[in-house]
RNA sequence: UGGGGUGUCGCCAAGUGGCAAGGCACCGGGUUUUGAUCCCGGCAUUCGCAGGUUCGAAUCCUGCCACCCCAGCCA
């Protein structure tokens, strides 16, 4: 249990829950639908769920809400499970369902017919959406609202035995059709469905709705707190009923919070889906779409997206999120984490003529400049080394701080050197700069006092390796590709993919892990492709490039 | 126009009657073998608007305005 002052209303609520005794433990739950991938939405649901219970020493369970069998799949459960994992969560328990449940959910329906307060319709669905009235009007009465209780029990029964097509008849709660609360209205309970479910195959033909399963399940499981979405406001009076109504074991309680939203990203599962069937990007888990896939393969950590959601915070309002703050908890984890390496993303070929041709020296550097526990790696020098084409110009100003001819400049983690004279093809373009080293100046400056303006990064012409390098940017380039005028597939970044080929990286970088981590000194921060990448045919992926201040303009 | 919410710096967000935290972004300056990191400094006389109560209001009262959600046998 913490003692440290409440972070947000949440935490302040069950503080004072726990306080005063309304409830012994903090147990709260995960409740995904199995009908699609996990986005950035989602993980910010499950750090408040999970890291509610993580405060105060409670449980979070796992709760796949399963009550809709034509829309789901046994691949979304897996997929959902393997991603709140990897975000680093663990649920109390077996995973649950609210399929399991079926039973006691409909026994739970046969007493409130029993009870008088729900009654079997036989409108369809065009009749209901009549008899329901609008914002400004109350609804009617169902002609069948005062059928019989025996009546009901037998129908109900006979719903549940398959007797009825689709449709044909719903369970509704016997509430209040002119309450200006539309969920009040005598909502639907059960509905006929004759699809086999992925739990319980063909043993249902009647499917209880959301707002008949989800306080139960709640109850049933002995959640304390159940935390959704702004949009379940108006179903909390109809959330509370059901529990009043019921003989249920408990009494959870429900609280709301704002959505996350962010700038220059769209979540809504139909558009995610659009994406993918259009070709648009490569699949659910394309580094540059906003799932828990994409951007574990994009290479963001679980701890830098947790972080980032304790970063916004969890409030009542709904706002836009700016992805940049994003993006910072990303930098801010793998600037501190993730090892150095060095790759070159624009060859052009560097020679150094007071260089021994077959000399091969292995230099050291540290895997990352502040932290000298993470070790060193093995720099192969030579001869000949490739720089990027963006590091070397024939003249420029003062303001550019790389490699000038006739000037010099640092390579990273090696020799000084100076431009002596420039090879170029017969369009004019240069392709190969001759230079010098300075003496001495490993790890030191040069004698003469005259310290280069810069540092570029370089790799071994000889001992290098090519790689394929995927420089991946926001999706979209629009800040609110779901609110503009245009359709939201016309805003796509047509650069948010970049397949560089020809790529060299220093040697150590071919022996990453898939998954790994790094920075690319002076570009970004890469990781190996999760399934792609190979020692042989190495693969990185841009996550993100280094914050870049330098104004670009001389 | 019925009901339910939300409005504090460009964005997120503290603050709950005593004189506007913090983060992101942005702008300066310093350090630096990554134009990165790091470090220093700047960035709301003002809290959607208008009245009122009070010695004193972002915080209390009244009225108004803006935006979001609800008329699935989706969740």
């Amino acid at each position: 249990m913490e003692n440290s002052p409440a972070n947000n209303f949440l935490e302040a609520i069950i503080a004072e829950d726990l306080a005063s005794g309304r409830v012994q433990e903090v147990v709260t739950r995960f409740p995904p639908e199995p009908n699609g991938y996990l986005h950035i939405g989602h993980a910010k649901s499950i750090s408040v769920n999970f890291g509610l219970a993580e405060r105060f020493g409670g449980r979070c369970n796992l709760r796949f809400d399963d009550t809709n069998p034509e829309k789901e799949s046994q691949e979304y459960i897996e997929s959902i499970q393997e991603d709140v994992r990897w975000l680093g969560y663990q649920w109390d328990g077996e995973v649950r369902y609210a399929s399991s449940y079926f039973q006691q959910l409909y026994d739970w329906a046969v007493y409130l017919v029993e009870q008088g307060d729900a009654y079997v319709c036989d409108l369809d669905a065009q009749q209901a959406r009549e008899y329901r009235g609008t914002l400004t009007e109350p609804g009617r009465n169902s002609p069948y609202r005062d059928r019989g209780i025996a009546e009901n029990l037998d129908l109900l029964h006979r719903m549940k035995t398959g007797e009825f097509g689709e449709g044909a008849k719903v369970l509704r709660a016997k509430i209040d059709m002119a309450s200006p609360n539309m969920n009040m209205r005598d909502p639907i309970l059960y509905r006929i469905r004759k699809a086999a479910h992925h739990q319980t195959g063909t043993e249902w033909v009647i499917y209880p709705t959301y707002d008949f399963a989800h306080g139960q399940e709640d109850a049933i499981e002995g959640i304390t707190h159940s935390i959704c979405t702004l949009e379940f406001e108006d179903h909390r009076p109809l959330y509370d009923w059901l529990i009043e109504h019921l003989p249920v074991g408990s009494r959870p309680r429900q609280y709301e919070f704002g959505r996350l939203n962010t700038s220059y990203t769209v979540t809504s599962k139909r558009k995610l889906k659009q994406l993918v069937d259009e070709g648009v990007v490569t699949g659910w888990d394309d580094p540059r779409m906003p799932t828990v896939s994409g951007m574990r393969r994009r290479g963001f950590t679980a701890q830098a997206i947790r972080r980032f959601c304790n970063m916004i915070g969890t409030t009542r309002s709904d706002g836009v999120v700016d992805v940049a703050m994003l993006e910072h908890a990303i930098r801010d984890d793998l600037n501190e984490n993730a090892i150095r390496g060095m790759c070159v993303l624009k060859p052009l070929k560097l020679v150094l003529t007071d260089y021994p041709e077959d000399q091969v020296e292995a230099l050291s550097a540290p895997a990352h400049p502040g932290r000298a526990e993470l070790g060193t790696r093995t720099l192969p020098f030579t001869r000949e080394l490739y720089i990027d084409v963006e590091d070397f110009r024939e003249e420029a100003n003062k303001k550019y701080k790389r490699l000038v001819l006739g000037k010099r400049v640092r390579l990273r983690n090696a020799y000084v050197i100076e431009a002596d004279e420039v090879v170029k093809d017969d369009s004019g373009a240069v392709i190969e700069v001759r230079a010098h080293t300075v003496a001495d100046t490993l790890g030191r400056d040069p004698d003469d006092g005259i310290k280069p303006k810069g540092v570029i990064h370089w790799v071994s012409a000889q001992k290098g390796v090519q790689a394929t390098i995927r420089l991946y940017d926001r999706l979209f380039h629009h800040e609110a590709p779901d609110k503009a005028d245009e359709h939201f597939l016309d805003l796509v970044n047509p650069e948010s993919l970049q397949v560089v080929e020809g790529a060299w990286i220093e040697p150590a970088l071919a022996a990453a892990d898939r998954e790994q981590n790094f920075q690319f000194e002076r570009e970004g921060y890469f990781v190996a492709d999760r399934f792609d990448h190979s020692s042989d045919a190495p693969v990185f992926n841009r996550t993100i490039g280094l914050r870049d201040t330098w104004n670009n303009a001389f």
